[in-house]
DNA sequence: TAATATAGGACCGAATTGGTACACTTTAAC
DNA sequence: GTTAAAGTGTACCAATTCGGTCCTATATTA
């Protein structure tokens, strides 16, 4: 189904009520708190958020989390890599070589493009983009900018100012 | 790890495989000894992409399956569709509603938009493509047009001829 | 009607995922 | 220093998904 994990799913929720005060230090319990997830799970995310350099730590008495960064330049694509490793479609992009079938098989190197153009894709959406109340003016931009790829296939170009709608 | 499944990546190999010879017809069997698959896993695969109508079936004896269009008009969506169903990154954006924490979350929305920039990514590729040898063309046109994304994140950019290579 | 193929399932073991729990370390406050 | 608060690391388990196989039914040809 092409999916994300629901924990990377709950890491952009925890990310995202984080970064309406992007200055403030959370303990895990208080984002357990806004975000009605347990606190077990928090913590899990929150682990590896830290570990992916998307929050720093401060442990001890009064410790807890906050954003490394500004939220605008921490991208979907960090986010998703720091939560479920390499953002790759196929194991043959990831570790190379040992595919069984090696010899029979001519495709790996155009799912590396594939996985280009999706790593792309995800690296466009900043963490601040996420957790703004949609704005028209970025459905937009993000419009005209896949329109950039000319449409060869079977995909309706729906040009109308929403863009989401539609597309199965 | 925002993967696709083995059965998918078989997919394309038995795909580009019955690509080189377009107005062909082959059985399972003949399939099964051309990609070194087993003749059960192969049908199983060719039973997904003619339920996807990316192939055609002839049951009986002589039958067999055949593309249903030309190469270059089956995209990489299509396939990845037909072999794990709809694409989108969250169960938020397949089926609607019953996300247990709606309330809390104001996240899926942004999810779509995520999900349209890969749906177009995938779309933009097609089967022909994929199974013909690396073109420097192609890749030199996707990178272009991959450009017209402005490079926002922490992806270097690294503009030579190799767009490939270097992106984790 | 016999042989050949696809169609549509059911099925099972293995791997992954979601979620929880616990023992350990660090820090601040008293 | 002792204690309480808070993060760190790891192990664990139940549930789901995935990869792969097999069996029966149906369609077509000779």
């Amino acid at each position: 189904m092409l999916k994300i994990s629901k924990l990377t799913d709950y890491g952009t929720l925890v990310l995202g009520t984080m970064a309406k005060d992007a200055d403030t230090q959370f303990s895990a319990a208080e984002l357990s708190q806004k975000t009605s997830l347990t606190t077990a799970t928090v913590s899990k995310i929150l682990k590896l958020l830290t570990k992916g350099e998307i929050l720093t730590s401060q442990r001890g008495a009064h410790g807890g989390y906050q954003l490394a960064r500004n939220p605008s330049t921490i991208s979907a694509l960090e986010i998703i890599r720091a939560m479920e490793g390499p953002v790759a479609l196929t194991e043959c992009s990831t570790d190379h070589n040992d595919c069984e079938i090696a010899s029979a098989c001519q495709m790996q190197s155009k799912w590396q493009i594939i996985n280009l153009a999706i790593r792309r894709a995800l690296s466009e959406l900043s963490l601040a983009d996420l957790s703004k109340p949609i704005q028209h003016k970025m459905n937009i931009d993000l419009h005209a900018a896949l329109s950039a790829f000319n449409d060869t296939q079977n995909i309706s170009n729906n040009s109308n100012n929403s863009p989401v709608e539609n597309v199965q």
